[in-house]
DNA sequence: CCGCATCCTTCTTGATACTG
DNA sequence: CAGTATCAAGAAGGATGCGG
């Protein structure tokens, strides 16, 4: 295989592969992704997120609104309700991770092995 | 833009996503990737990753290690002598970030605007 | 030179209660 | 319904000292 081009330069990781790698981020992304008008409400999406509080689910979709990736819709009714869809930058995001995810699918197993291996060698 | 491939499924991205976030992984990866052979001692490891302490830097190392993405040599020399260098796998999963990497590259500087944005209209 | 052990600080996440 | 506020727990990271 050869080098990588010299473009790559992951000088910008941090923070946002740190964002992308935190616990829920991908996960919200994703959801939208698939629903109707790639949008949801935040009901919706926390029923759909296994195991995510409201909380968490909160911070999350703050920072997604912050960098430009879900827009937040408000709609002032009794009782409120509150409605997120991804931005085309959102969608462009999901795109830039398809070459990683189909690399976690093609290699997670051989991952596992290694480190039972290592585990074991090491007590 | 249309939606991304059935396939997508983020299953998996918990833990490799989250190990791939966090502070000094990619980094390691990509400085190796650069090297004569993709190979490395430690202290030059540590010479070229800006703050990375000794501590860091050994636990990332065995994180990679453990999963199959390095490989550790060691030489019992004195004073002794440890080098690093890229798995197959190691080289495939920075060709897999190659997407995402030049996603950030065009779009930081608007994540960064829609940040001041937010942040200013929220105090 | 390389790495482990220890202690400490900070960040992230979770649990729970309360509000417009 | 969709939050916010508060508190507590745990993980990640940094500083420092010792050892083969």
């Amino acid at each position: 295989m050869e080098k990588h081009s010299p473009q790559f330069r992951p000088i910008s990781f941090n923070g946002i592969c740190t964002r992308l790698g935190d616990k829920w981020t991908v996960q919200v992304l994703w959801r939208l992704s698939l629903a109707q008008d790639r949008r949801l409400r935040f009901s919706a999406l926390r029923k759909e997120i296994d195991g995510i509080t409201q909380r968490m689910l909160t911070l999350t979709l703050r920072n997604l609104e912050r960098d430009g990736l879900i827009m937040r819709h408000y709609f002032p009714e009794v009782p409120p309700r509150v409605e997120y869809d991804l931005t085309e930058m959102g969608i462009g995001v999901l795109g830039a991770l398809e070459g990683l995810n189909s690399w976690i699918q093609n290699n997670l197993s051989v991952i596992e092995q290694h480190r039972q291996i290592y585990d074991r060698n090491n007590q």
